[in-house]
DNA sequence: GATGAATATTGACGTCCATCGATGAATGGG
DNA sequence: CCCATTCATCGATGGACGTCAATATTCATC
């Protein structure tokens, strides 16, 4: 359920105070009041970002007693890792400088 | 002036539209207008993503000519391999089972 | 079961942003 | 010099999203 097409876990990391969130979970399992003591963001506010980084596949959440704790999910960031690989490692980089011509433009129908 | 703190690339990443426009750049330098035929949006929104892309430094544009053609930038995705390194590598994992209190939330003051 | 603490949900509000049509700027060819 | 092509910019619009206050829910303790 965390696969769709990949953008919405970057679409996670693409806010900085989830980004934060991240990055103090990187030191180990935390649990909600702790990050919200380290953030400057209200608690319905942080329980919303924790929704979607959970949802993205990026984030766990176990429940202990009253209260939750998080920790980041390896194989959501492998994924990412491997979208990335996918962009950068096949490249046929080469600019081809030769032709004058440009793109396919020219002879592109039927 | 790529660098700011990461979340502008992966919200650039974050986007289907711009993720697959990036997909297409993975096989070659791609002018605009070749780009134009392969998804479905107008010029204008092409254009703003582009800059997009160009800004969040994941992508190089080149004149030639009458055409831009549109190139992966490497440098930018090292950064994001980094930052999602630097993520998931320190790891003090360990969930800490033991202590049936939780966080710190007993005893934070000095 | 009443209380207190941690978390989730709801509803509203303001801002950001993706999108488009229309238009302008740059470039090269006849 | 005029025209066609490619790309950038502008203004408007609609939806997505981050944020909060208020409220509900969950859980342990007494």
């Amino acid at each position: 359920m965390d696969k769709q097409d990949g953008s919405a876990a970057f679409r996670a990391l693409g806010e900085p105070v989830r980004l934060r969130i991240l990055q103090l979970l990187a030191s180990g399992e935390v649990c909600g009041c702790d990050l919200l003591e380290d953030l400057t963001i209200s608690q319905p506010t942080l329980s919303h970002h924790m929704k979607v980084l959970v949802d993205s596949g990026l984030v766990v959440a176990r429940r202990r007693a009253v209260w939750v704790h998080y920790a980041l999910r390896s194989e959501g960031f492998e994924a990412l890792r491997r979208t990335i690989d996918e962009l950068t490692a096949p490249g046929a980089k080469a600019p081809e400088e030769a032709s004058g011509s440009c793109c396919s433009r020219k002879g592109r129908g039927t």
